[in-house]
This record gives structure tokens, sequence and C-alpha cells, in this order.
DNA sequence: GCCGTTTTCGGCCCGACTGTTTTCAGTCG
């Protein structure tokens, strides 16, 4: 079991622990273990029992504990607290906003023991009659609830990916023709189900793997252990690629196509150019205006040169600086962006202006050994409620360059949201706006933004924007990566990495923004180590 | 429950914001 696991059941057991008033002092013990734990690279379920009780903030119920969830994959006093808890109010304590008192109260003093009759009391304007509550709170939990209700059943394309990979591959080793189709083709950030199609029959792979599925006609349709949708289609082997065509796309872009099935010319590059439109590759047929989207090179994984906004151990990363960057070393990168968080972001171990300084002193000794990949100086700013950012002038003065990114207090309405990004966009240090919404697909809407004209501002003051490349983000949205592009602003494939393995969430940054026509010319971290050096130089012309 | 002495019990405790209160509790990053 991983740790992120782990310490889910860390963290429950110290909700459960508050919703049924156990003693507060070990509660906190179970959270901050959990807080702790975080910072541990290695495996947990690997750690002896004597290596688990000389971490922070671990003693022997947590050792306990541990040992049961990774041999178990439980703990019986978690169990315990379960069992007492109804389900729907598990379900609540989910939702953005509700904790445990409240939760607590909900249930217990006006008898809710569901998400829906929590819904239901809200709409019915019942909530503000409660002690505790009132209505801005009953208005934030319909949206927190609804935004919820229209998650569920979605999983994110990183999660589904190598799934549907793997039942691909199993197809393929049967022979025939096999594809991905749907928006699962269309590499879509976020999947209702996925979806295949073959020319040959799949009966022998779906016993071979144990699959039960149902079969309506030509469709076999199953859910898989992770309560993933799968939905399989079999045609002719002659109507294959047409039927791959058609599925695969979505219904505006074979409109603004022209397209109707009596206009199939025996293969998609032909269709188009029978129709007299440019080729679009699949995962870009949404219909959004992809046949005007900016001509060039394609961006490809291949040509990313170095990766800019990581952390590392001095804030809330797992490796150090110099494992970081060895890593980006070995993935063949010119440069790594070291960007911890700052000082502000104390939950996150922000760093004050004496640790970003030695940061820089352990940079610079990295650089004096003509290491193959040059590290940048940076920090990810917090965007501070006025739209200032978080160091003075001097200290940012010191650094290569800055994304900045809100974190905190993300309840703001348009003009709130906008007045704040675009003064930290005008901050002649900023180099990168960073996470643009800080949306989390499926758990989080982010605050309201107006794309168009933050992309505006960012190109007024000469600022890159990143496509925070973390599959829970994709934040730019890759629905805005043209019009950015057709301003000239350069956009920066950031992996937002906490860890060695999380450079490579590039991979799902360089799918968004592929399906958002992104060009080699305009991404920043394409750029040569010598071209970003130089991009820079130009950049601090804008300093005082 | 954990930790660290004040050294085996007694204290522990993010901080800002928000919404609800009428001086503060709950939540979150």
């Amino acid at each position: 079991m991983d740790n992120a696991s782990i310490l889910g059941y860390l963290n429950l057991y110290a909700k459960l622990g508050e919703l049924h008033d156990e003693n507060p002092f070990k509660i906190r013990a179970f959270s901050s273990a959990a807080f702790n734990l975080k910072k541990i690279k290695d495996p947990l379920a690997d750690l002896s029992a004597e290596q688990l009780l000389a971490l922070p903030g671990v003693g022997k119920s947590v050792v306990q504990a541990i040992r049961e969830i990774t041999e178990m994959g439980q703990f019986a006093a978690l169990q315990e607290l379960v069992q007492r808890t109804p389900e729907g109010v598990l379900s609540m304590l989910k939702i953005k906003g509700l904790g445990p008192k409240k939760a607590k109260t909900l249930w217990q003093d006006y008898g809710v023991e569901t998400v829906e009759d929590l819904l239901d009391a809200c709409r019915e304007n019942r909530l503000v009659e409660w002690s505790g509550f009132g209505p801005k709170t009953q208005a934030e939990l319909i949206k927190a609830i609804e935004f919820a209700m229209a998650s569920t059943g979605q999983v994110h394309l990183a999660r589904a990916y190598p799934l549907a990979q793997s039942w691909l591959a199993a197809a393929q080793a049967q022979g025939g023709r096999h594809s991905f189709t749907g928006a699962l083709a269309r590499h879509c950030d976020t999947l209702e189900q996925l979806d295949f199609i073959s020319d040959c029959e799949i009966e022998p792979v779906l016993k071979q793997q144990g699959i039960e599925a149902t079969q309506e006609e030509t469709v076999y349709q199953w859910v898989d252990e992770n309560g993933l949708r799968y939905r399989h289609r079999l045609v002719a082997p002659d109507q294959f690629e047409r039927a791959l065509f058609e599925s695969s796309s979505e219904g505006a872009h074979l409109s603004a196509l022209g397209y109707d099935s009596s206009k199939w010319a025996g293969s998609d590059l032909a269709t188009y150019q029978q129709l007299g439109k440019p080729f679009i590759p699949v995962w870009q047929r949404e219909g959004v205006g992809e046949f005007e989207y900016l001509q060039g090179t394609p961006i490809a994984y291949e040509h990313l040169r170095g990766t800019l906004h990581n952390h590392t151990h001095y804030s809330d990363g797992l490796n150090s600086l110099e494992e970081m960057a060895k890593a980006a070393e070995r993935m063949g990168l010119e440069y790594f962006g070291v960007c911890d968080h700052s000082k502000t972001a104390a939950y996150a171990g922000g760093l004050s202006v004496e640790r970003l300084l030695q940061q820089g002193q352990e940079v610079d000794r990295w650089n004096s050994g003509q290491p193959k990949c040059r590290i940048f100086k940076g920090i990810e700013s917090d965007i501070l409620l006025d739209g200032s950012l978080d160091y003075d002038s001097e200290t940012l003065a010191q650094l290569d360059f800055v994304v900045a990114s809100i974190h905190a207090v993300l309840k703001m309405d348009l003009d709130r949201a906008m007045q704040r990004l675009i003064r930290a966009i005008e901050n002649p240090y900023t180099t990168i706006l960073g996470h643009m919404t800080g949306r989390l697909l499926l758990m989080r809407s982010g605050y309201p933004v107006d794309h168009r004209k933050i992309i505006d501002a960012c190109a007024d003051n000469g600022v890159a924007i990143e496509i925070n490349a973390h599959p829970y983000r994709l934040d730019m949205d890759w629905r805005y990566v043209d019009y950015a592009q057709k301003k000239e602003v350069m956009l920066s494939i950031n992996p937002d990495a906490h860890e060695q393995s999380g450079l490579k969430d590039m991979h799902w940054g360089v799918l968004s923004a592929a399906k958002g026509g992104l060009l080699k010319e305009f991404t920043l971290n394409a750029l040569s180590g010598a071209e970003f050096e130089a991009y820079l130089e130009k950049q601090k012309t804008k300093r005082p």
C-alpha cells in the first residue's frame, strides 16, 4: 500500500475521532503523525517498527495502526468508528467546507444522515435556521454538493490511462485492430467511461482476463474493480476506420467539418482533404474552433528541454534539491527550476528569506560543478490577498524567475479574483502565472476567472502562463491555449513536482496542451538552456 | 497519543479567514 493511502486512514481516524468525541489530544496525535509522515519518501509499509518509532510524531499506537493498515488494509480502532458512523455522514465529511464539527451537529442535532438530506435542507432554506449555520454556508454547501454530485463516477485521465492501455494491449495480443475511442481517444482530462473499438471478437480476451461483461448487440460493457466503466464496441473490419473516426470525434467537430456518413473518403486524412479542411489530430476533435488553431510545430514530450516549478524538501517536497536535479538530469533535461513555497505558505514549510538564500547557495554550488542539468533559482510565491507577492523586491531580485500562484483564500467572486491576479501579473518580478484557477479536477472548481482578460494582461506584461501538468490540475485549461499563443503569450508545461517521480507528470501536461493546439514555438520549457537564459535576461529588463 | 524534559507526568496548540456570532468556532491550505 502506498504512503498516501496509509496517511488517508490516519487522517480519517482523526476526523472520525472528532465526530465521536474522542480525546482531542489523541486526535491531534494521529493527524500530526499523518502530517509529519507526508515528508517520508520511503514506503512506510517496508519500514520496521523501530524505524517507524524513530520518526517524528510516531509512537507505539501509530506504529500499530500503520502495521494493521499495511497488513490487513484497515485498523481495528478505525473500523470501530466507521461502524458507528452512518455511511451518509462519512460522505458528508468529504464535502468542501464541512468538517467533523459541523457534520456532527448536522447528524446528531438535526438528524441529517445523508448528503441528499443535507442538499434538501439547504434548498428548502432550512439550514439557515440551525445554530452555527447561516445563509453563506448554505449557499456554499449547495455549490459544493452539486459539484461533487456532477463529479461522481468520473475519473482523471491519468488514473484511467494506464488501465486502458493494459486492456488495449491484452486485446491487441490476440490480433485484429483495436483502439481507444471517445473521450479517451481525445485525451479529455476527466472521463465518465473508457471507450474502445475493435474489428474482431473480444470474447476470448474477456474470458482470459476473467471479466464479466454484459453484451448488447455489438457492445460489451463492464465495471472493473476500481469502479471504472468500460464500453467496448465491435465493428466489421471494413467499417473500422470510419467507425473509429465517427466515435472518437465530438459531434460539434463533425458539424464544423461538414461531415456526415456519406462523406467518408476511406481514411480520415482523405476525408479532411475531400472536405477541404486541414487535418485535425484525434485529440483535438472537440468542435471548439480547432480548424482555426495557429499552425506550426505541435508540441510533443520530446521537445521539452527543461522543467520549471518543482519543490524540494526545503518546503513540502519529498526529495532534496540534488536528488530532484539528478532526476531531471537522468530525464535528459538541460535545466531544472526550483520553486519551493514562499514564506506565507506556512502549512507547506514555505521558505523564510534566510532559507531561500541558503537554497541559493546550494544552487550555486551545484551549478559551479558544470552539471549537465543547470538549476535556475525560482520561488513559487504566494499571491497575497491584495495581489502583492510574498517577498520584498530586494529578495525577489536575487532570483532567476518567479512563479506566482494563489494558494489561500480561494473563495472569491470574479472581481476580487481578477484584481488579485492582475496585480500579481503586473508585478515586474512575476515570470510565470501559476495554476490560474486553483481548480482540482473532480474535487474543487477553483475561483472564477475571465481567462481572456488574464491572458491579455499576461501579454501586456510579458508574463508566461503555466500549464500545471499535475493530472488533478491541468490548469490553465487547454481551451484557452490557442487564444494565449495567438496573443504571443508563452506557456510553460510545469510538473509542480513534489518528488522525483512527479517530474514525469509533464506527460499529462503535454497531452492537455497538445489538445488545445499548443505549438513548440510558444512552449517556454521547450527553449534550450541558453535560450531560456536569454529569455530570463530579457525579462529582467522590466524590473526596476 | 506523543514528547521531552521542568526528566515518566503534564503540556501539547499553525494562522488566517470566514461566517456566525455578539466575542469566537470551524475549516483549510
